[in-house]
DNA sequence: TCTGGGGTCCTAGGACCC
DNA sequence: TCTGGGGTCCTAGGACCC
């Protein structure tokens, strides 16, 4: 007979994150409800979601339902360094750490038994060592999948442990509301109560194609798996970021703004995005506007330069031009918000040589510059490439993919 | 009721190439 | 002369997540 898996990851999740840390640095603010943001609620912290306040919320609804909430401005650097605080525990526990957000990550914790002990005894201790060394509540979900393991999280919210054993799993899992399936939120939700389902056990009655029909192709065969536990994913580590953006809302004053108002926005955009490219090394090709009007309606507009590039120069000429396209929306349909995000960022493993001659007239030079590809990333490195030479008209295909 | 800032993935059509 | 199918890339929009 088949033997199942022991379950051995771990989601761990912050609780209530920026409200908690805020509640951590100033004591006056414990056991009180408490709203991180302004306009929106950015947290809440336990006692005020007890009044029905939710993260993005109105912050004007947010106090009608809870008047005697306090509402503090977010302090970013202050939960970046907790989050770094918290990732340092982790990384203490186990080597295979995957990072979801600022505020929770998967965990692997198969093949320390022997040294940890069982993963409830890990996820015990790692929740003692987050309260005691970072001063913040934390929760973790253990199961023997990474979307189970973030369900049993969710349920166990806050400042909880549970496990999910194997063999349990769908009585656990069949009883829940179809919100809790990974990737359906409202308009999914909607589209499944409209066929009269309203939990997981009745999507795992359901097959492949009806679901498919319901919700389109990915969707469905998503929505077939999870409901009946099925996720072949692993805990991955150093998965890199697809994409760099930054945003501004400019609420009603965006309507009023002159063109010079509007590309110093622009450039302070770019500067940030630019910026953080470079300091994580990281190039792309494609520069996407996006842009938010008076009825919340959006656009985006994108242009995919011919190289990649994390220099603010051609990224910001970019920009302009993409601006300066979708400059007749913005009378038209009242400006309100303004973003970029550069994408098509190299992928993993992707490198770009650069040769200070021209490389098509230096074979050995080339074939010195694979081999030494070859010695500091393996064969997988060479899949595909190209190789770039001062000469910016100098492009040649390493091989052919 | 009023809505911030940072991301991911999917779909679908058109251009272009073989 | 008239015709097919498959593949990739780019663009725009949409849903979703924290």
């Amino acid at each position: 007979m088949f033997v199942s898996a022991a379950a051995t990851i771990l989601h761990a999740d912050l609780d209530s994150f920026y409200a908690s840390v805020e509640q951590r640095d100033d004591p006056t603010l414990r056991g009180r409800p408490v709203i991180v943001g302004g306009g929106v609620v950015l947290a809440a912290s336990y006692e005020a979601k007890a009044y029905g306040v939710r993260t993005a919320m109105g912050g004007r609804q947010a106090l009608q339902l809870c008047p005697s909430a306090i509402v503090v401005p977010p302090r970013m650097s202050a939960y970046s360094r907790a989050s770094e605080a918290v990732f340092e525990v982790f990384g203490d526990t186990t080597p295979l750490v995957e990072p979801v957000s600022i505020d929770e990550a998967f965990l692997d914790v198969s093949g320390l038994r022997r040294v940890s002990g069982e993963p409830v005894q890990i996820a015990a201790g790692l929740r003692e060592r987050v309260r005691e060394q970072v001063g913040l509540p934390i929760t973790v979900g253990i199961a023997r999948t990474k979307f189970l393991a973030k369900v049993a999280s969710q349920e166990a919210k806050p400042d909880g442990l549970l496990l999910v054993p194997p063999g349990r799993e769908l009585a656990f899992l069949h009883p829940l509301p179809v919100r809790r399936l990974w990737g359906v939120g409202a308009k999914t939700a909607e589209k499944l109560h409209a066929h009269g389902i309203e939990t997981v056990a009745q999507v795992a009655e359901l097959g492949e194609t009806t679901l498919s029909a319901m919700v389109g192709g990915a969707m469905g065969r998503q929505l077939y798996a999870l409901s009946r536990n099925i996720d072949r994913r692993r805990v991955v580590t150093g998965a890199r970021r697809r994409s760099v953006g930054a945003q501004h809302a400019l609420g009603r004053a965006g309507n009023r703004m002159s063109a010079a108002e509007i590309d110093i926005v622009v450039i302070n955009l770019v500067d940030r995005i630019t910026r953080r490219m470079r300091s994580a090394d990281r190039t792309g090709r494609t520069v996407t506007l996006r842009l938010r009007f008076d009825d919340f309606s959006r656009a985006t507009r994108s242009h995919t330069m011919p190289r990649a590039t994390s220099a603010t120069e051609p990224i910001l000429a970019t920009a302009r031009e993409l601006i300066v396209a979708a400059g007749p929306m913005f009378a038209e349909r009242g400006l309100t918000l303004i973003g970029f995000a550069v994408s098509n960022i190299d992928r993993e493993g992707a490198l770009q040589l650069e040769l200070p001659f021209d490389a098509r007239g230096d074979p050995t030079a080339v074939d010195l510059a694979m081999d030494d590809v070859r010695r500091r990333y393996g064969n997988a490195a060479l899949t595909r490439g190209v190789l770039v030479g001062r000469d910016p008209g100098l492009e040649m295909p390493m091989l052919p993919d």
